[in-house]
DNA sequence: TTGACATATATCCATTTTCGATATATCCAT
DNA sequence: ATGGATATATCGAAAATGGATATATGTCAA
């Protein structure tokens, strides 16, 4: 009895987009442009979803039933009637977990191999 | 002075199975076959490099010069003449130390947004 | 010793993913 | 009002992926 004899899970691994796609909706509802805005400032800058990526992804995970779009807005002053708004569905939270631990467990694999994980100073 | 506006780092960030090969050589010279099973563990089933990904991949890292062919050979009992062995270079090990970091930031900002990272019990 | 299966490398190709270019339009501050 | 940031969307070239296929050797058991 072996985990990899069942037919395998065809969601994970998450690309590195779709990752950051659904780890920026985790805590809260988000229209594209502020999805892509915060993949950069987590990632310092190292990824960036251009507008392919972004809304190519985005549609992808609206026909997987990972997102859905959100009729929630803010409040009228804050607000922009071009954005649309986009929040997980179970599916998709139960997925962005299965996927953060997938990470853990590769970044301690890093560390048992005495890989550095903190950035170096200076 | 911001540091997106400098030429962007074109190596980063790695693909999965290109950090799973790399992952792989940190610790000692391995041959492909080896790097392919080791992702596999390592993942528990969730990634699987296909031949095509493999060597694929093995003749980029070689032309980047993140790694290179191995004379190192075991001891005759245990080699097998069809083997080619990997080792890091210096530049290899380089970067698989900045992705590493990468993804641990990342894991970092999944657990501040209260993301489950152990997996849950049975 | 023969057959089966795992090991090992390699190439090809269809599919998928990525990303830049382009387009369009609105918001906002000067 | 005009300029730049915000915002969404599509297209197509280029890159990445993974399955199919090929070839051959190692290993073990019947």
């Amino acid at each position: 009895m072996n985990a990899s004899t069942e037919p395998r899970d065809r969601c994970l691994p998450l690309s590195n987009a779709i990752f950051h796609i659904l780890l920026a909706l985790y805590d809260g509802d988000k229209h594209g442009y502020a999805i892509m805005t915060e993949a950069q400032e987590i990632s310092n800058g190292v990824v960036r979803l251009g507008p392919g990526t972004l809304y190519g992804n985005i549609s992808k995970l609206l026909d997987k039933r990972f997102i859905e779009e959100s009729p929630a807005r803010p409040e009228a002053a804050d607000d922009d009637p071009r954005r649309r708004y986009y929040r997980l569905t179970n599916l998709g939270k139960a997925v962005t977990e299965k996927e953060a631990q997938r990470l853990h467990a590769l970044v301690q694999a890093a560390r048992n191999k005495s890989i550095p994980h903190q950035a170096k100073l200076a």
